[in-house]
RNA sequence: UCGGCGGUAGCUCAGUGGUAGAGCGAUCGGCUGUUAACCGAUUGGUCGUAGGUUCGAAUCCUACCCGCCGAGCCA
């Protein structure tokens, strides 16, 4: 008898097999019993009958309480009355180790309360499809790049200075007197990986020291920043396309499961699978929002309730292209003969999850771009590196960010940016 | 930082001046196919904290603490 993992049962109906895994619920009669299991790879049910087992094992095996470690032999059947097909004919169960008043008991819960007990409440169906799928997503964006023979780059997490101003950034006190920041992006350092590997992409977590108390913000997120040398907006735009389009297809097709256990609807998804996301630009979505009675000035930058009015109308995300140059960042390239728009995109998520990717074309040329540094009023002398780029074989090239977090979010169909990563920082939860 | 809502049993909540409640959970018993099982019993409280009004406060008043949702900012 071998020991083996639920996710394989399947293939496994007719043998003798042996699961070692922790128990969910039990219902039992005078008779029969019924165990609810989870090894990590999967959920499966064992039923203990007294006549199989005999009376002092069948009496253990009713004594089990929830979350103990057991181990139980049987054999693998199929049944129809199994959601997933497969039970185990019990033989033996065996208590591996107690569990005694575990706190998340089969009833009704608080999110605080989950997350105040986030460490076991991993354990539970819901967060075990989500994890599952965020897995899926990471291991996408890694195959999607690597396809396309990007390489990738790890970018620092101390910073010297801040990317884009410095209000949003956690300080960190290093030695004495020595001060550092924690990246709130690696787009700089992605820009200098550009031009020396061609295409790269940075992975990895950011802070945000925003005091945001909203489900779509935390404090710790992780985001992925392709940056690529000669390529230019449209190319950018459709590098983004095609990322989400296959991040999506990749969990439709891998990770059904997880979503019918979320109870999200694939259907939903689709259209995203496929690309061919609408594209308008800054003055259109001006137009569009105007039509369902926001008015704007020209220059205007979009709130949380304009994203999720204009993500509502289209059937999957959302590009809108070249916002006015002041409403967006230092380095970013202006359209060829318009100073006051950008070479710049926003991909909004439908459904209201809010903008998952921000992008643009950089600015290549050492003027301008010093120019800019001394417009938005950064300090010249931390910015010297990055003009070297500029000094020394400039092109154009773009990069984009895209948060993982949300666009999981958006594709799992939580309500909350804290249920699809393990331990989510906010501004009030740093425990566990 | 600002605005709205909230804090009562292990959990989810009801209770708007007069004995502190329900459902679920847990525990025990019953039941040979349960899927949020079912039936019976048992177990349950510093009503967020401090002060005030009142014969009497979970309830009214004041201050504070904590949380949720949203805004701003952003992924």
């Amino acid at each position: 008898m071998t020991t083996v993992r639920i996710a394989d049962l399947g293939a496994l109906v007719g043998t003798a097999v042996e699961l070692r895994g922790w128990l969910t619920a039990s219902r039992s009669s005078g008779k029969i019993a019924f165990l609810q299991l989870r090894d990590g790879s999967g959920f499966v049910q064992a039923v203990v009958s007294r006549a199989d087992v005999g009376d002092a094992a069948f009496e253990t095996t009713r004594g089990l309480t929830q979350e103990s470690a057991v181990r139980v032999r049987g054999e693998a059947r199929a049944d129809p009355r199994s959601p997933s097909g497969v039970e185990i004919k019990a033989t033996h169960v065996e208590a591996i180790a107690p569990s005694v008043g575990y706190p998340i008991t089969p009833k009704e819960h608080g999110v605080d309360f989950l997350m105040e007990r986030r460490h076991l409440h991993l354990r539970h169906r819901a967060p075990w499809a989500i994890l599952r799928i965020r897995d899926e997503v990471e291991r996408a964006i890694h195959d999607f790049f690597a396809a396309r023979g990007f390489v990738r780059f790890d970018a620092p997490f101390f910073m010297p200075t801040a990317v884009e101003g410095t209000t949003n950034l956690f300080e960190i006190e290093l030695f004495e007197e020595e001060k550092a920041y924690l990246s709130q992006s690696g787009q700089l350092y992605a820009e200098a990986g550009a031009l020396a590997l061609g295409a790269v992409y940075t992975f990895g977590p950011t802070f945000r020291a925003e005091k945001s108390k909203t489900r779509r913000h935390l404090l710790e997120f992780w985001m992925v920043e392709p940056e690529v040398a000669f390529l230019e907006h449209d190319g950018n735009v459709q590098l983004q396309e095609d990322l989400v389009a296959y991040l999506v297809g990749r969990v439709l097709e891998h990770r059904a499961v997880e979503l019918e256990t979320l109870g999200r609807d694939p259907a939903r998804l689709e259209p995203a699978a496929q690309g061919g996301f609408p594209r308008i630009s800054y003055d259109e979505a001006l137009a569009l929002l105007a039509e369902a009675g926001e008015q704007l000035e020209w220059g205007d930058d979009f709130g949380a309730p304009h994203e999720t009015l204009l993500g509502e109308r289209f059937d999957r995300p959302l590009v809108i292209e070249r916002y006015p140059t002041h409403v967006k960042a230092f380095y970013m390239e202006t359209v060829p003969g318009d100073p006051t728009r950008v070479l710049c995109d926003d991909v909004i998520a439908p459904e209201g999850y809010g903008e998952i990717i921000g992008g643009s074309q950089r600015i290549h040329d050492l003027a301008l771009l010093e120019q800019r540094i001394a417009e938005h009023a950064l300090p010249r002398e931390a910015f010297d590196w990055y003009l070297d780029l500029r000094r020394y074989g400039s092109v154009p090239h773009s990069g984009f960010g895209l948060g993982l977090e949300r666009t999981l979010a958006w594709i799992t169909g939580v309500h909350h940016l804290r249920e699809v990563i393990p331990f989510p920082r906010m501004l009030t939860r740093m425990y566990p």
